[in-house]
DNA sequence: CTGAAAGCGCTAACAG
DNA sequence: CTGTTAGCGCTTTCAG
């Protein structure tokens, strides 16, 4: 009845009685009943966000993006957490995609084909985010992590460094730090060089994380010259303990990390890293949903940001 | 009609009948409209939690204590952030009430009188978190920010320190940290002791924040044998100047935070600290919205943790 | 064990 | 401008 149409502002309803509905609503504590609403209208102003993992420095800076362009519309951000694993994600995305969101953003493009089918079968627009290595379900926006990693091993060996070490999180879990990895082996490769050494994490606090692997390699491998590491907070570890130990650095070991981390920008020191673009990731992802929707015809297809290398303190000039 | 029953293993279905049905779903790739469901049933598997920020390093801690209860049930946690504004948390509040979810966990217990109004109507179990220090519309469970101010006083005291500045957000918006400072300025009082300087933030990167702030003021106070900070990012942003400084910590001056932030654990030189229970939080807060949805007479009221202090290597011994 | 029927609380179209 | 009428896709209840 009229009520519905006050409650909405829509259409065209005397000042009188808009007043009257108003007032009753209010006075009895009414809160409209979404659930029916959507089933009646066939719309959900929800949108399905989809990440990996929480409390990784990631995510918050992405939600920031997708919050910053959401809030000036109708829709709302939900979010679901798959910890890394495909079964899980298979799971979250099944429930959400059982509230009809009008749209999901979801982190990679590695899916299983069950949660592939359900996202080609929605209905609905789905951007995937953070990667562009690989074909997407619909969009992608995100950097190449291939790319990024191969950039960063050419500004390594640009800036003369030849005895490189890894540390990473345990490949296979994550599909961007394996590329990222993947990228940079092959552009030492191009450069006649190899990695030496390399260790691989699961879990624990990432600093102290990052202190106990790099004391480890440098006891291993004295040689090196060159620390490489999946991301600023194992990297920032390693850091601090490199610097207590009195290693010149970057004169006789350079060391960089990956995702330009706000939250190390403290440091003492600071670790030389890559942007990886994920506010405006966040950004570019919630614009291209509220342009689908809108019925623009967005880019369908990626979206390659291009990230930029940060040398800091820990890499020395060419 | 059947199809229903099988979907949900409900009722007693035939083997042969159940086996097509499943069957004909998997080939037709449905995925069930809880929409529907939930608005003929009348009940929603969805528990909202309602935080401000997604960034600090409390909330993950939290969300992960709530998850571990929740993933063995029905229940799906969903995630509202309100930014520390009274306003957004109402709007928040109104639009997941609004999906009708099974339970509320809200951080605080100040609230608007309209969301006040707003969780005291929902006839659903509502859980304020994080705090203790007032009276929850239905329960709580928390630590007594007040006391963890005052307890960190005393120890303060107790190791011989007298001459004290504290840092921190600018007060009002973030009612804990208020809290805290209350009881630590009046414990400190009872000894006799006044903060001679202080200084509050509004945002920035808080290690870096940390660092300027507590230079600013060991340059105005230099007479300071002791720092307290609302907060572990800025304390250790400042533990890390005043090392670089040549302070003699925690000797001429000692330094403490509050939260005992993981992620810090990897710092050459840690922060004496007070863990605020953020995970058990969680899933205390969980579990009470288990027990009252199963009909349980769970315990309505406060349920107040108690934080520790961890003196670290910045609080001498007394 | 399986079908049929009656809503859940709203929105969307259409009459007044 | 305001009221009326059908559903939305499920669950629930009640008969078969």
């Amino acid at each position: 009845m009229t009520v519905s149409r006050v409650l909405r502002n829509r259409g065209d309803v005397s000042p009188t009685t808009r007043q009257k509905v108003l007032e009753a609503a209010r006075q009895l504590g009414y809160v409209p009943n979404k659930i029916a609403g959507a089933l009646a209208s066939q719309r959900v102003n929800l949108v399905a966000v989809i990440i990996p993992s929480m409390s990784n420095m990631v995510f918050p800076e992405v939600m920031t993006g997708i919050s910053r362009v959401l809030e000036e519309t109708e829709l709302q951000p939900v979010v679901g957490v798959t910890d890394y694993l495909p079964e899980k994600e298979e799971k979250v995305l099944y429930e959400m995609l059982s509230w009809r969101p009008s749209g999901v953003i979801i982190a990679g493009l590695e899916h299983s084909d069950a949660s592939r089918a359900m996202l080609a079968a929605a209905g609905i627009p789905v951007i995937e985010i953070m990667d562009t290595d690989g074909t997407p379900v619909d969009s992608a926006v995100g950097i190449s992590h291939r790319r990024a990693g191969r950039e960063m091993a050419k500004a390594i060996l640009a800036a003369g460094y030849r005895r490189i070490g890894y540390m990473g999180t345990r490949l296979g879990l994550d599909h961007r730090a394996r590329k990222r990895f993947e990228g940079f082996t092959e552009a030492l490769a191009k450069g006649g060089v190899e990695i030496e050494d390399q260790e691989f994490y699961t879990n624990g606090s990432a600093l102290g994380k990052g202190r106990e692997m790099t004391a480890a390699m440098m006891a291993r491998s004295p040689e090196l010259d060159f620390l490489y590491y999946s991301n600023d907070m194992i990297g920032a570890g390693g850091l601090l303990w490199m610097r207590e130990q009195g290693y010149d650095v970057p004169g006789a070991v350079g060391m960089a990390g990956f995702n330009d981390v706000q939250l190390l920008h403290g440091l003492p020191s600071k670790l030389a890293t890559m942007d990886s673009c994920r506010q405006e990731i966040g950004r570019r992802a919630a614009e291209i949903i509220l342009a689908r929707l809108n019925g623009e015809d967005a880019p369908s297809g990626k979206v390659e940001l291009t990230p930029v290398i940060n040398p800091g303190d820990t890499l020395r000039a060419p």
